[in-house]
DNA sequence: GCTTGACTTAGAGCGCGCTCGAACCCGTAG
DNA sequence: CTACGGGTTCGAGCGCGCTCTAAGTCAAGC
């Protein structure tokens, strides 16, 4: 399979792939006599998986972690499993910042009653202080040291 | 109350204060005498409502859309419960895929059985197909024309 | 008077994940 | 022989949401 047909199949471009490829997530693919890439049907089922750690909000970087470990063999299991144990926390966090969030967005609407009346001031429903979970926490991690900083809230966000 | 306050009770850097306020999210800021900014308290609650959006996954172009439509008064509630239904959807859809891939996670965490045994090719969990979902939409919806382009599948493209 | 520290602006830079353009190569159909 | 519809590489560019730097102003405390 060449590459404009693995695209169309996995639903990736091949700009994608060939992205992908160069960062490390899909192995390097095998060529053809004109030295074109020539996938066999296996590599769908990987591209799946990824697809799906990426609908999981996993980042880029954490997927090669994965896919390197698997490329070292069966020996790196437990590792991959730690991986994506690891991940299935962080997805259950966001499952439940969105479902607090629907919360919210119900009382917002429902506070925007029939479809006119009232001012303009039911601007003020939060059942409990937001403090940017997740998100925040993965990306500041990588993030330069924090210039010791100005004091309380700022500090726990773990810049 | 100065922005470094404002930054430490909202938990937002003073740079990031200051970026949305550029960009319109929050409004102009009253100055003191020394053209310092100078806020009120009941920013706070504006602040903490925009971090529920953003902590929902609304980009900021939404959320500068409902900013604006506030501003204008009470006679754009509609629009704007209309703008926060939409997203509650885009919300519980998002909700639903993250607990599709728990499922696909709890499943491939399960495939690394005990803590070793078995080789490596518990690579094929898929209960269905993944095809993408709702970012994807979001963001191409925005982006350039199909280009006219090279044939076949691109345009069609949903992706 | 001088230092300190919080503030001001404009604008550049960054991390992420692609996305695209340019220039070129190949094999097949007409 | 030529055109064309693929493919190739390299590297630049983009959209997002900040994040930071530089150079300057100001007020309070020593």
């Amino acid at each position: 399979m060449k590459i404009g047909e693995l695209a169309r199949q996995s639903g990736l471009t091949a700009h994608t792939i060939r992205y992908y490829e160069r960062i490390g997530l899909l192995p390097r693919a095998d060529r053809d006599h004109a030295c074109q890439r020539d996938y066999d049907a296996s590599i769908l089922t990987w591209i799946e998986f990824l697809g799906r750690l990426k609908a999981a909000g996993m980042p880029i970087r954490d997927m090669l972690r994965y896919a390197e470990l698997r490329a070292r063999g069966a020996a790196t299991e437990p590792e991959r499993r730690r991986l994506l144990e690891r991940h299935r926390e962080v997805v259950r966090t966001r499952v439940a910042t969105l479902q607090d969030c629907l919360l919210v967005l119900d009382g917002k609407i429902a506070g925007y009653a029939g479809s006119s009346e009232r001012t303009d001031d039911h601007d003020a429903i939060h059942p409990e202080p937001i403090r940017d979970n997740e998100h925040g926490a993965n990306r500041r991690a990588i993030r330069r040291q924090p210039r010791s900083g100005p004091v309380g809230a700022r500090p726990a966000r773990a810049r």
